[in-house]
DNA sequence: GTTAGGG
DNA sequence: CCCTAAC
């Protein structure tokens, strides 16, 4: 078990300097070997999703690696574009997709709880080789031992997000590891870091050796499986925004259940296999710093969020290798189709928090609000158990201010419903009593914006809608950066050439998108660009091929029944019963590919549906009734008969002979 | 792979 | 139409 936890948790090979790149796997590596006590968490995965995302920047790739030609992650893999990032194995198997974001999702992926009171689980991570003050990680990455005195920002966030300077002059000591501090300077540090580190290695490839004792950057992580977090942190006013200050964590209900399907283990494969992973050349030290700092920085509000995705996967996913599908959209997500044009709550992108009203309902015409407060139910605040009182405070301050100082919106939601109509009155929406209010709901959302039309991809996904609502919060503040994979949107055929081990990243992808609006939809294409993972390296990543692909395909195109189809649906239904959709499907709609015997299947169904109900509620092309008249005759008929067995009940059948169903069950039967 | 149902 | 459970 030794070799194996090393090889999932042993950071050993990992080279920092290059890239903190999501170990998939370390195994079967002979080089630095260090035991590691548990494999809870690590925090590495954390870091190579940061890593990843900022590597989604870079636009070109590619590189040998100094240290160890096998492990040679690629960059920018695909189209040159920058945007994907590849892992590979040492045996060159595709390590991982990494579903980075150009540019925003990187410190959410960071945001993550190392200190843990229990000190039995640790990782060592290998730091970078760099010089301490060149990197951030080297400063802050000491995770520390609770027990230790000389914690040093025990979270791997503090260590992350350190220093707000942009510049090179980074603050040799973490302050009182704030958490909160995550924000899009931290990201820049990284950025700067990484910088030098590569212009290292360009100098002559200083890769130290992780596992060197004597690496200063080895340290000892702890990572709590559980993350603790600070129930509904009252907002009882907004201060100034504190923009670097973030670390909002999503409600539970900010999941939806595709959410909560996939963290639970079922679409799961919990196994952290860290893969020892290495960038050389990260493309992304070519690219112009300050126009992604800019970038960062638009995209703020947006990378907030991503914090709130992330979190909420640590949250359900002890094992922690999430960083799989961080920033990842699935083409749904990202191009819905325009029934869930909205505002995209539905994809759990929007709601954060809930506002608490207190609805008083005065007068006849008055609806009175009372809104106490806006609640944050899940804000996330955790610090060194050796910070001060006064640090935690600020962290929650900062915290919060962070998450009010984006850019927010209120929506109102009654029964859990989102109203989006604007226009229409209280009254016209249903608020106006008591009762109502006591269903009615205010929440916290990220500012829309608009979304350049150019950004929804028409020709290549004429079946696949986008999803304004998506779109909305993407655009101009969040620039898009290509990847490189595509143009547009996710591409039809690139997704459907994805091979399965990107289709397994699917679901979780979409899960992430789920609860996350914010994401450009480089994102989505990041994790088409990178396409094959080993399914050894899968490791969290969903297993559920069949979701995946749902989802990463696009839903077929909504295609009515004509009348005429209707008539033969029914007629064969007549013969063959309700239970025979086979059959039915292969006598009545052989020729027809694009209807599947579920949807024969589905149609009966909802003729049945619509025969029953009165013509005016009825929508579509009208069905003339004596098809439906046909329809309930069958259907009454079959659900006598059991359907399925029409050969068995002759006796029956003859019985009945005033209905359209048995006549044409009648002559099924002689006709056997 | 089909069927039956819920979503 | 999708998704799943149950066959």
């Amino acid at each position: 078990m030794v070799v194996k936890k090393r090889q999932y948790y042993g950071f050993n090979d990992f080279h920092m300097p290059q890239v903190p790149r999501a170990p998939r796997s370390a195994r079967g590596r002979g080089l630095n070997k260090i035991k590691v006590e548990d494999s809870q968490i690590c925090a590495f995965e954390l870091l190579a999703s940061l890593a990843g995302k900022l590597l989604q920047e870079s636009e070109s790739s590619a590189s040998s690696n100094a240290s160890e030609a096998n492990d040679q992650p690629v960059i920018g893999g695909g189209g040159g574009g920058g945007g994907g990032v590849k892992f590979e194995q040492d045996d060159d198997r595709p390590l991982k997709a990494e579903c980075l974001d150009h540019g925003s999702c990187g410190e959410s992926d960071f945001v993550t709880q190392f200190s843990s009171p229990n000190s039995d689980q640790k990782c060592l991570l290998n730091e970078f080789p760099h010089a301490e003050s060149n990197s951030i990680l080297e400063r802050s990455s000491v995770i520390t031992n609770p027990n230790s005195s000389k914690n040093v920002g025990a979270d791997l966030k503090s260590m992350i997000c350190k220093s707000k300077n942009a510049c090179e002059n980074i603050p040799g000591k973490v302050e009182g590891s704030l958490d909160s501090r995550v924000s899009c300077d931290s990201y820049m540090d990284i950025g700067l870091s990484r910088q030098k580190r590569r212009e290292r290695l360009d100098n002559g490839g200083l890769i130290v050796d992780p596992c060197s004792s004597n690496d200063p950057m080895k340290m000892c992580m702890k990572f709590p499986a559980v993350i603790n977090s600070v129930n509904n942190v009252e907002l009882p006013s907004c201060r100034d925004p504190v923009p670097s200050a973030s670390i909002p964590r999503p409600p539970q209900r900010i999941g939806d259940r595709r959410i909560r399907k996939l963290l639970t283990s079922k679409y799961w494969k919990v196994a952290p296999k860290l893969k020892d992973c290495e960038f050389s050349k990260p493309a992304f030290l070519e690219g112009g710093m300050n126009s992604r700092y800019l970038k960062r920085k638009l995209s703020y509000s947006r990378e907030r969020y991503q914090h709130n995705t992330f979190y909420k996967r640590r949250k359900f996913t002890d094992h922690s290798v999430v960083v799989t599908s961080d920033g990842g959209f699935s083409s749904e997500s990202v191009c819905n189709s325009p029934d869930k044009n909205m505002t995209g709550d539905k994809n759990g992108a929007a709601i954060m928090f809930h506002g608490h009203q207190a609805a008083l309902h005065s007068k006849d015409s008055q609806v009175k609000f009372s809104i106490k407060s806006f609640r944050v139910p899940e804000l996330l605040i955790e610090v060194p158990e050796n910070a001060t009182v006064g640090s935690l405070k600020r962290s929650v301050v900062e915290a919060v201010s962070a998450i009010l100082g984006g850019g927010l919106r209120v929506g109102v939601l009654l029964h859990g419903k989102k109203v989006r109509d604007d226009s229409r009155t209280l009254l016209q929406t249903g608020i106006t009593s008591n009762e109502n209010l006591d269903t009615l709901d205010f929440s916290l959302e990220p500012t829309p914006v608009q979304v350049p039309p150019s950004l929804c991809t028409e020709d290549p996904l004429p079946l696949l809608p986008c999803d304004t609502s998506q779109l909305i919060s993407r655009s101009p503040t969040t620039p898009i950066v290509d990847s490189g994979i595509s143009d547009t949107l996710p591409d039809p055929a690139p997704l459907t050439n994805l091979d399965t081990n990107i289709e397994s990243n699917r679901e979780s992808v979409s899960s992430h998108a789920d609860i996350v609006t914010d994401n450009t939809l480089s994102d989505s294409r990041a994790l088409v660009a990178v396409p094959s993972v080993n399914a050894e390296e899968l490791a969290m990543v969903p297993l559920n091929q069949k979701s995946k692909r749902s989802e990463l395909v696009q839903r077929r195109t909504r295609r009515p029944f004509s009348v005429s189809e209707v008539e033969a649906l029914v007629h064969a239904v007549e013969e063959l019963g309700t239970g025979r959709w086979r059959d039915v499907k292969l006598c009545s709609f052989e020729d027809a590919d694009h209807r599947t015997y579920v949807d024969l299947k589905d149609k009966w169904k909802t003729l049945v549906h619509t025969a029953q109900i009165a013509p005016q509620q009825r929508r579509g092309e009208p069905v003339p009734q004596d098809l439906l008249d046909r329809v309930l005759a069958a259907h009454s008929y079959w659900s006598q008969h059991q359907g399925k067995q029409h050969g068995k009940n002759q006796t029956a059948i003859l019985k009945i002979t005033d209905s359209h169903a048995v006549r044409n069950g009648v002559e099924d039967i002689h006709s056997i």
